[in-house]
DNA sequence: GGCAAAAGTGAAACGTGTTTCAATAGGCGC
DNA sequence: GCGCCTATTGAAACACGTTTCACTTTTGCC
């Protein structure tokens, strides 16, 4: 067959995607995910070593083309504030845009499996550097590094959109709740931000 | 018997919360739980929904104790960020003791699971009133309820700490990265919150 | 082209969460 | 005590994540 290497493995995390934006976590079947891959079940473990593995691969994927999107077209704004929530609304409605897949994602990257632990510091590590991005209006470059009070500010805004987006998942919050509460977040950090040592 | 009506539930929650000391999540296996609890699994999915909603009510359960201990002696301390460093280190100490029945009752926490959405938010209700308790030095009474600013800074701590704890249960972070981090990211935020309507 | 290693296949089996059901027991108004 | 309702029981069955294994195919290397 004419079937590359990484072929099969694209295809797994692509019938994942699809079946996950269909029915969420639980539509993820890993039967249904092979056989629309065509794919024998024993080869998705030997690519994946779990569901929430190969969800959190999704992941990676889908957060390759966020960043594509926000790398080349970065907040605009004119203060520290503005660019911030630009970020976070357009990451929330992003993400929100398709709830299972969305939902499917999450559950993965919190399931708490140690064998997870890389890709989960991965997941926030990318999204940290586009907080930094857009707080600054522009990509960090080589000689002007992120500070360390800019990278604070980042991983607490991180956290903070981490929980609020779980607690949508979870049902607590609404879409809209989420990109106002990381708004008003971000105004009181940001204050304080400005009185210690930029 | 002599077994009371609520008592077979108690049982069953007592025996989750054991096993989940001993093996975490998986452990607790819901045929183990019953026979160990002296009770039919039909028993067991008469009173508790999923194994979500079983761990949900073991967290309820310690939940009490937390509060219990905390509102006896709140956390002194002359300032504010001294007295909620205080509380946050003394929660993060007291769920990291016992981690194998933290990280379970935290992935039923953040299962997703919509019919838990109530006490997820109920979960977050009593955390929040703690913190403000501990912002004050002092339960707040009914003829000082608290103000939108106290509340706006707690539930930032809320989310932030439950952002740190999940990262710990995930392995991303240790114990003590989690209560430094929440002192940083409390530090942050009084300052900022100083300069707004306090 | 031939060969060893790696990847893939198909099918079966296991564990555990969850559901179902017929039979039994306990509590309560009469 | 009697009938009714609900709780409980025990056991079986189902669904799906995961593992295993013997066999086949593909790949990389000489």
């Amino acid at each position: 067959m004419a079937t590359g290497l990484e072929d099969r493995a694209q295809r797994i995390v692509d019938s994942a995607i699809e079946l996950a934006e269909q029915g969420g976590f639980e539509a993820v079947r890993l039967r249904d995910v092979a056989s629309h891959a065509d794919v024998a079940l024993g080869t998705l473990y030997r690519r994946f070593r779990s569901k929430e593995d190969l969800l959190v691969a999704a992941l990676d994927r889908e957060m390759s083309g966020l960043e594509e999107q926000v790398l080349a077209k970065l907040p605009t704004g004119a203060t520290h504030l503005e660019r911030l929530t630009g970020f976070f609304t357009r990451i929330t409605r992003n993400f929100c845009r398709k709830p299972n897949l969305a939902r499917a994602l999450l559950k993965a990257l919190v399931s708490g499996d140690p064998e997870l632990a890389n890709e989960v510091a991965g997941f926030h590590a990318r999204l940290e550097r586009l907080i930094v991005a857009s707080l600054r209006g522009a990509v960090p470059s080589e000689g002007d590094p992120p500070s360390e009070a800019e990278r604070q500010l980042a991983w607490n805004m991180d956290l903070i959109w981490y929980a609020l987006i779980i607690s949508w998942s979870s049902g607590v919050r609404t879409q809209s709740a989420v990109i106002a509460e990381t708004r008003d977040a971000a105004a009181l950090m940001i204050e304080g931000w400005k009185g210690t040592a930029r």
